[in-house]
DNA sequence: ACCTATTTATAATC
DNA sequence: TGATTATAAATAGGT
């Protein structure tokens, strides 16, 4: 009969792992997990999210959904009752979001590239210099912020600047929060 | 033959869930399954947690870990090694966490006192015309944004946009790019 | 990074 | 929303 080759998931306590190299593999995984389940709620229903987590070494990883612009427009949206100006934000929040989304892919997709490469990069020197790395430490491969990218994040919160200037000047002159500060722009 | 009570947990494919009863109930669940995993690696890895979701009916929920405090005492003491561009990331997200801390926290202060009027006021009219609430009607209940929230994101935002002009700079003359823990998906 | 044996999370249902 | 249960999904341990 054939022996089992693992004994498989076995139950651990919600309890600091003390052995580094345990605790730096769960975490690896963890994070993987706690990122594509925010990912799945935010796909399936429609919902904003951010998460961000700092290893146990002080590395931050982190995962928007949108956009982590789009979180912090959310929450400088007052939230008005009337339904008038609630589904007129709705509606341009919508569109809003949707753009935001093709402009991040395009950067996932060019961060992933470069991501790629140097892992590569990576494989060859290891490979020269006959050194083996814990999985883990392979995470740590990183892309670039490059001009293009910081450009594009100037933009967005450039826009996020705009229309907090304006719902300043509401504010100022009195207006309920009621009105429709978003519609320009 | 016992006929089978359910049909069990079935597949559901990562895509918007159309229906809004299964929506939001779906939303419910996850929502706490994504807090205990946050819960859980943070306990068991040592390490600090933020996550920030809005409901489809926009109702923000958060979890944090260890507390506030203790991401901005690490903002105080930066880790040495790190590269520009990977303090500019830290710095930009452990300023925007502390303040949807505080937003979060404000809001649902609000919220909350808001949740409870409505509940009173929900359970006299059941008392008085016999109807029942779905669970997540309650949920509906808002807070507004005031003047000074609108100032301390436009702050937060100054701040990000002045570290983005010092990286742009960098870039144009010709610094290497440094690692970026841009990380995702 | 990749297998599985197992534990966990959760979709369907009441 | 609160149980239950059948099943899908995540993951601990071993390589």
């Amino acid at each position: 009969m054939e022996r089992k080759r693992t004994k498989g998931r076995q139950k651990i306590a919600i309890a600091r792992i003390k052995k580094d190299s345990d605790c730096f593999a769960t975490f690896s995984k963890r994070r993987l997990g706690l990122f594509r389940k925010a990912s799945d709620v935010s796909a399936q229903c429609n919902a904003d999210v951010a998460v961000v987590v700092y290893s146990p070494t002080g590395k931050p990883f982190s995962f928007f959904h949108p956009t982590m612009e789009s979180v912090v427009s959310r929450i400088e949206n007052p939230n008005p009752k009337t339904s008038d100006s609630f589904r007129l934000f709705e509606a341009y929040t919508r569109t809003r979001v949707m753009q935001l989304n093709q402009m991040i892919e395009k950067l996932d997709g060019e961060l992933h590239a470069e991501v790629e490469r140097e892992k590569k990069l990576e494989d060859e020197t290891k490979k020269k210099k006959n050194r083996t790395v814990s999985f883990w430490e392979e995470e740590e491969a990183v892309g670039k912020f490059d001009e293009e990218q910081v450009k594009n994040v100037t933009n967005l919160l450039e826009n996020i600047k705009a229309r907090l200037r304006v719902r300043e000047d509401e504010l100022k002159r009195g207006a309920s929060s009621s009105s429709s500060p978003f519609l320009l722009h």
